[in-house]
DNA sequence: GTCAAGGAAATTGTCGACAGTCGACAGAAA
DNA sequence: TTTCTGTCGACTGTCGACAATTTCCTTGAC
């Protein structure tokens, strides 16, 4: 079953192709704020930059298109995404319909390894919150806690739409700056989660994640509506 | 504020790009099973058969592949998605999902010019049921039916979610034949959401909703189920 | 007859170039 | 001064060509 236990570990080489590279760079740069929202992504500057040519550029675009990150207009290009808070409560809302279901099949085909993975993801969360770490590694924690959730469903359809979503929350919070005051306080608040779960009670896990995610939905609103009346002045 | 009151009524002409008709060529070619699930798409063989360059049809491709009606593997390029009954199981539970939310946002909102909308769909279902039209003409007729609903909902997310399921349930519809014996049978599942949504009684609206999709997908995995054995023996 | 290795053919990955389109700005007309 | 029109630069849309990779067929050994 394992892939190479002879020799020192060979990991696959990276075999990644030159779009997923490309766009792995514009999306970090996306997310950490190097690229402001509305800003216009150039094939021809990128490519320039990257040190390869326009095709590649392009189709990373268009990957980040799907994940929302960046939004395309016809004849025009690329341009980094900008939220209004409207679509930032749409977002929240809808991660709550698919994280619910989610939840509703986790209790329904019981947990099985997934218990064990959230408590894991847990105690990384806690790990993380130290000083010595950065927002984005915080927030891709938090994601990963989610994910561990849409994978654990069963249906591979809710992992593929919470990866494109997951990306958008991500950016929601970074724009933000910060959710919680207290960092420890981004993993306390997934305990709830994880003890409903296991109790095996429907309603009561449906309300976690309820509580969860709308807690998460109304800090990042407000934060963001501050964000807008401040860039409206 | 209106755009050309004067002289008769001058409407955007129609700026479709190449890649988007290269796109619904292939998506319907597809669909209509001129090309079958797990055929290859070769991009120079389409290229010169639509006698444009690669480029257009790459992009086209990947267009579709967010739709999930291809699927690409590295390296080896594009091809016709193949469905498995428990993946066509796992669409139709997660369109339930998607729709009930849906459903469940209308009536809180109220249904406004969406009611109207419906209506008149259901007309339109039951005149394309006549001996005159094709099977893909109803099942699309069927698709904008749930497609208003998202649409109503009032969350483009929703309309965005849908739009990638409803080419994969066209396409599961299209390759089992048909869906009811009886073609005036379609329109008529359709008429009691719409009579649940008007009654305002959310509980009777998700049930309405919830047999609708539930009676499609014991139809279509069970028809299914049955050309999956026929391929094995 | 089966299997492995090697090489040829076909396909995808990437590139640079040219044509088409857009937005901005300058200049002409009112 | 204001509005419209023409021009210009920059960008995207599309293309054909080459490089890298995979696939398939041939060939040979066992």
């Amino acid at each position: 079953m394992d892939q190479q236990n002879d020799s020192d570990g060979f990991r696959p080489i990276d075999r990644e192709g030159l779009v997923q590279r490309v766009a792995r760079r514009l999306s970090k740069a996306i997310v950490t704020g190097q690229l402001a929202p509305g800003a216009r992504l150039s094939e021809s500057v990128v490519a320039r930059q990257l040190g390869v040519s326009r095709a590649p550029v392009r189709e990373a675009a268009r990957l980040l298109e799907t994940t929302g990150l960046v939004t395309y207009e016809p004849n025009r290009g690329f341009f980094v995404r900008g939220f209004t808070s409207r679509e930032l409560d749409d977002l929240y809302e809808f991660r709550l319909v698919i994280e619910t279901a989610v939840i509703r099949r986790l209790i329904r085909n019981g947990l099985g390894e997934t218990e064990a993975r959230l408590a894991a993801q847990i105690d990384e969360l806690h790990r993380v919150a130290g000083p010595d770490f950065d927002m984005l590694t915080q927030v891709e924690a938090d994601m990963q806690f989610h994910r561990l959730l849409c994978a654990g469903s069963g249906n591979p359809r809710y992992l593929a739409v919470f990866e494109q979503i997951a990306v958008e929350t991500e950016l929601s919070i970074m724009l933000i700056g910060q959710l919680y005051d207290d960092p420890q306080r981004l993993a306390e608040t997934h305990v709830p989660i994880l003890d409903a779960l296991r109790s095996g009670d429907e309603a009561r896990a449906v309300e976690a994640i309820s509580y969860h995610i709308g807690e998460a939905r109304t800090l990042v609103t407000e934060q963001f509506r501050k964000l807008e009346s401040d860039r409206t002045e």
